[in-house]
DNA sequence: AACCGCTTGTGAACGCAGGAACAAAGTCGC
DNA sequence: GCGACTTTGTTCCTGCGTTCACAAGCGGTT
């Protein structure tokens, strides 16, 4: 395995998986071939970002012509590990885990659920996208069974570190967390922060400083 | 209106927005005073970076005590502009968006939902969380009626360009997005972008990345 | 009243990401 | 067969974000 791999800037793999989406869509559509100006204006970035960014990844277009969109695209997605389905467990099966576990994009994009838990007694046995949710004691013996290596924690924040304690000792190394927390989470392990709330706030403050800016001109004038 | 607002970078106003919850339960907990460390702790950051981003805000505490909790909340609060709570529209209300109008995070954090909003007529009449599902061809009059300045698009993929293309024809500003598409949107309008699956796939990337390294180590060893 | 420990706030250096401009390379037309 | 055009891949540069380390300031104590 001489493969380079002299390490892809974390940014860079973020908009990879953008450039796979819109690949995937392109090959679905029948293009066989996109320059960089017409994907990075599919994928909101700037074209010559966009080459940088594939750089990374060694030659893989032609001069003159573009980039072939069925090889890019298999080249993006054994680059990102998506080649074939991963295992993921699902904790916490509210509204918001309910509606992950029967989003079907990600099937699609290189995962699957093997295993729902929750701890509420009324909501274990439910079906859901046709998989049982299953108790939270179960989940050690899940985890184990399927090989998954990915977990995403959908519960309150108050139980958050305990599932994901539990996640780990399981032998869990990816998390991806909704619940408006900061894990503390063993080193080897990876966490990603996904926080609505947020989101929602840095778009309150952009748009109050946008009046605020607009004011200003308004004055100055 | 002097105030010397010599702007903020983005990426800390999204850890202010984190600061501000960990602060709201502090002082609901009934602490009334913290250090950068051990908020900086719970925030899941540096110390020294936690005190820069503060800095931004003028001097805030005290030396040698820490920070007052509720006086800092409330400073924070206002900057993010989320001192009384803001109207905010939703369309798609599917499993995702009926689980974001579920989710009573946001009313607690400064937002509240004015209008949801569906194309499919079986949705239409719903109530979720008080309100009712509307059709489509109502925006433009809620939004008007509303005053809502943040739109949330929680569409399929297919539909999302042209709801966009609606909000801002009402007069929004700032657009959240969770459908997987790079969204066109006017000059003037934020949009932020949720993407879920490519959170997944980045940690599928760092997860193999983790092996692959592992592997190496063991090859070297 | 002076000292000491603790914590904030700031200044500087480092590394990284983003953007623009240029050179290399391949294709199409003549 | 040759020239010109198109598009990639790379290089440089600018700016931002992050981290470390130190000086300044306040409270408690003797």
């Amino acid at each position: 395995m001489s493969a380079p791999r002299p390490r892809i800037p974390e940014a860079t793999v973020a908009r990879l998986a953008v450039y796979l989406r819109v690949l995937v869509g392109l090959a679905d559509g029948g293009r066989s071939n996109v320059s960089s100006g017409e994907l990075a204006s599919a994928a909101g970035v700037n074209p010559a970002g966009l080459r940088k960014d594939l750089s990374h990844l060694g030659p893989c277009g032609v001069r003159g012509v573009g980039y072939e969109v069925a090889t890019l695209r298999d080249r993006i997605a054994r680059v990102l590990g998506v080649e074939e389905s991963r295992p993921c467990v699902l904790v916490g099966i509210g509204n918001l885990g309910t509606a992950l576990a029967d989003y079907a994009g990600f099937g699609s994009r290189g995962f699957r659920f093997v295993g729902l838990f929750d701890a509420a007694p009324d909501r274990v046995g439910r079906r859901i996208g046709g998989q049982p949710v299953r108790p939270v004691a179960e989940l050690d013996e899940v985890v184990a069974a399927t090989a998954a290596t990915i977990g995403v924690i959908a519960t309150p924040a108050d139980v958050a570190q305990s599932v994901c304690d539990r996640l780990t000792a399981a032998g869990v190394r990816s998390i991806l967390n909704f619940a408006p927390v900061a894990l503390n989470a063993p080193a080897g392990v990876d966490v990603r922060q996904v926080d609505l709330s947020v989101e929602l706030q840095v778009l309150a403050f952009l748009g109050q400083q946008r009046g605020a800016a607009a004011t200003t001109v308004e004055v100055t004038a």
